[in-house]
Parts: C-alpha cells; sequence; structure tokens
DNA sequence: GTAGTTTAATTGTCTATACAATTGGGCGTG
DNA sequence: CACGCCCAATTGTATAGACAATTAAACTAC
C-alpha cells in the first residue's frame, strides 16, 4: 500500500519528473554528456533523486520525445547523435497574420472554376485526370496593398461540399481550416522572379522577387488541396523557431 | 529445454496504452469528433478500456505531446483546435544536401575577419558594443556553379575556440554544429533581390530574385552565431513537412 | 573453438492507490 | 444582485510493486 510521506510534502513549484528531466537536459547541452554518452540507468538515478522508477521513467519519455536521448533495451539510455536538426514553422491564417500586425485585412476573389482535373492537375494531387477539381485565384490585401496571390487546387472528390462554396468572403485556406480536418502537409519554399500575371496582380515591377510557398496537404493519404502563395519580396518572411527542449 | 511459461499473458503487439492513443487518434482525423469536442475523461475510458487510470493517463500524453488534444483541470479533455498549425522544417548542413543531390561539393572561404562588434552587430547578437566577433564570407558552390552564399557572425566570447578556426577548409555551419550545442535557434526565411555583391560572388544578375534564409542560434541564452545564406532562385528551395500523429 | 543456452541488466508496460492542484458551479449571506 | 466560500469533477504527479521484452555477455556441451 502505498503510503504517502508523513511530512505532507506540498507539490513543490517544479515537479520531480521535470526537476530529473532538466538536469538531464543541463548536462547534455552543456556538453558535459557527449552524443552517445551512457545516462545511468533508471535504478541508479531513482536512488539518486530518492524516487520511484516511474518518476525517472517519465523524465526520460519527455526527453526522448524531444530527440535528446534515446534507450535501448539491455543497453541503457544514450545521449542522441545531433542528426538532423529540425525547426517548428509557424503556420498561420494569412488574415490573422495581417491583422495581427496592425494592417486592415481584404479579400478579393479574382476567379473560381469548377472543372475536371488537367493532366498537371492530377498529378500534383494525385488524382486520375478529369477527376473534379475547384479551381481558385484570389488576393490578399493588407491596408490596400497587395500582400499575397493565391492560386489553389481543391479536389473536389474529398471535400465535396467546397463545390457549394462561392469563396467570395472567405479564403480557401480559412474555410478549408473550419471544414476538413488533414494528416499531413508539406511546404516548399522558394524565391522566384514574378510572372507577368503576377506582377500585375500584386502591384510589382515584372521580375521582381517574390517568396513563393507552395503548400498540399492530405487527410488519410487522399490530397485535399494544393496552394501556390506569391509574396512580394519585403512583404513577408516566414519565422521558424526551435527549442530542443518539449513538454 | 527453454523454461518458457507459454500459456502466460503475453503482451500483445501494441500496447494498451497505445490502442487507446490511436482510438481516441483516429476519432479526430476522421472527423467524428470535430475540434472543440469533449473527450470522455480518464475515469470513463478507464472503464470502457478496463484499464488503469494511468494507462488513459499516457494515451493523453502522447496525444498532448502531438498537439491533438489539450487538457485542462476539471474542464476535461478537448480536442485541440487546429488555429496553430505548425510544420517541421528540416534544416541540414548544405554540404550533405548538396552531396545528396548528386552534386559536387566546394567550399570556398572569402574573407575571415577577427574584430569588434560594430553597433549593428552587437544588436544583432544581443551584446554590448565592441565585444569580440567573427565575420565570415563564404561560398557553397555545388558541381562548380555557386549555390549559397553565406555572411556569418560568431560571438567570440561565447565560442573563443572559433577565433583559433581558420574556416579554410570547413564552413561555419559544419564547424559550429561539431563543436557547440545550441539551445535555441530562429529562422527567417524572405525573398530578396540580390545586391551587386551578391549577384557577382553567385554569378547571377544583378537584382534577381534569391531566397534569403537568416539563422540566430542560442545557447542558454547567450547568441553564439547569427547567418545570412542567399541562394539564387530556382538553387534552393526549403521543404517543411508536417504529420500531427507522432506515436 | 563453436554453437547453442542461460543469465542478468535494463527498459517497457501496467496496476492500484493516494493526494495535490485547478476551477466552474452552486450556495449562502449581506 | 454581488461577493465570497465551499464543493466536486477532472487532471497532474507520485509511489511501490509486478512482470514482459530485449539482448549482450557469460556459460555449457560438444
Amino acid at each position: 500500500m502505498p503510503r504517502r510521506n508523513p511530512a505532507k510534502k506540498l507539490t513543490p513549484a517544479i515537479p520531480r519528473y521535470l526537476e530529473i528531466a532538466r538536469d538531464i537536459e543541463q548536462a547534455i547541452l552543456s556538453g558535459r554528456w557527449p552524443p552517445g554518452h551512457r545516462i545511468p540507468p533508471e535504478t541508479d538515478l531513482t536512488k539518486r533523486y530518492a524516487c520511484a522508477r516511474m518518476t525517472v521513467s517519465k523524465a526520460f519519455s519527455s526527453l526522448v520525445s524531444a530527440g535528446l536521448i534515446e534507450r535501448r533495451r539491455r543497453l541503457g539510455t544514450f545521449v542522441a547523435m545531433p542528426s538532423r536538426q529540425s525547426a517548428v514553422l509557424e503556420v498561420r491564417d494569412l488574415k490573422d497574420e495581417i491583422l495581427a500586425r496592425g494592417s486592415t485585412y481584404r479579400y478579393q476573389l479574382l476567379s473560381r472554376t469548377l472543372g475536371r482535373a488537367l493532366t498537371p492537375e492530377a498529378t500534383k494531387l494525385g488524382l486520375s485526370k478529369g477527376a473534379p477539381v475547384l479551381r481558385i485565384k484570389a488576393l490578399h490585401i493588407a491596408s490596400d496593398t497587395p500582400f499575397a496571390l493565391e492560386e489553389r487546387l481543391i479536389n473536389v472528390g474529398e471535400v465535396p461540399r467546397s463545390a457549394e462554396e462561392p469563396f467570395t468572403d472567405i479564403s480557401g485556406g480559412a474555410w478549408l481550416i473550419a471544414h476538413v480536418p488533414w494528416t499531413e502537409a508539406e511546404h516548399r519554399i522558394s524565391a522566384a522572379a514574378a510572372n507577368a500575371f503576377e506582377s500585375n496582380k500584386l502591384q510589382i515591377a515584372p521580375r521582381s522577387a517574390c517568396l513563393v510557398v507552395e503548400r498540399q496537404t492530405w487527410r488519410l493519404g487522399r490530397a485535399i488541396t494544393s496552394v501556390r502563395l506569391v509574396f512580394p519580396e519585403s512583404m513577408h518572411h516566414l519565422v521558424a523557431r526551435f527549442t530542443p527542449r518539449q513538454n
């Protein structure tokens, strides 16, 4: 029977398992425990911290999910090799982003056509040629200055309700976020010179530098939408921030 | 004769807590439990799955760290709003990336000066003016074509050994990754037209579109380095991929 | 020596219980 | 009604113990 400590120990500001996790994290980040170093087994730390093994285990779990350590039965726990760095790229709705910087937001639908996928479109979405797709072109405008040009392709077969949505007042991105859960997304970020259509709509000089974000979204393996966002130089930058420690 | 007891309850292929987590995940991803939906409390699931509360708790923990659910004491557990999307941006060493695409890699140091931080440099790194810094300019070359221009600033006070490194054969990024652990990094990704120096070194037309990646790295709150990488249009794109399910 | 077998170290999962912390909602008083 | 107090639901953390799975290393039989 787990009899509680008679001293009525109030839980301290920082829980025990986090304290352990931070100690280990500190040892790793300071370089005191280099990659490959073997971390004392749970039973040792159980003694050192005078706690149950589950508590140490929980500390280790959080470090595993943060990618700082790796564990193997019988072998022990080791500081992970800093193999591939990664960063969390925040992707927010453009409307929120524009409003957040104090500008007014306006959305303008340029075109909306319901049709059958041409070969390149079908390839991009992983559909067969002729499948129903919705094509949307629109402008996001911040304080009367064009902010981004959006060209979107929606897989109507997967999102039937999109065929009834006019998209005159809400952007495809905002509508989809609200109506369709997704399981996987991929972004391609690059730079490109504006073509004639883009420079015209964005009111910038032809061939001027633009940031291009192409995003494709899937739901349980089937493509939902594919979108290409073109931002004039200096209108936008993406920020990615990474902290190794999780939880 | 192996004295293994075959009648003993073998642990199934998939542990109990993962089974629970997957059921919930499936309900969320399929849309059956939309964002904001209240998930039954631990005690209910404890009954439904006939297991201990710790097991349900562990299932929930993994879903929390995957960002699928949010929990609040007394209120309960809810399907997370898909508002703050995020993606994992892979950041690899340029050398690896170039070699991976089958090109040859060459690194060329353009300049290296050890000096005292000017005001803008000090501001960027969060140092006081006059602190020792190392400035490096270098080219990354893929199959004899300039691939990226690197302009780097290193906080010598935080990384003293960098002052002795010539950086003639190894890039600042590769050296730092190997020698200095970091705790936080921030990326700024944007597009810009090449200036005279950049177009000259990268052998591209003046004012042509470039992808600019600015990265700043800290270690325990103190700046280690700040780097600006300029890629000619079409030479490079960043790929970010996101999968909500984490295990 | 070699091949197979056992052992032991270590992590992985689970149970049953206990108490703390958080906080919306209900209750009562002025 | 407004304010403050208490209650109960729910999650958060922790304990002590149990057994399974993994696998390097020690051991044993040939």
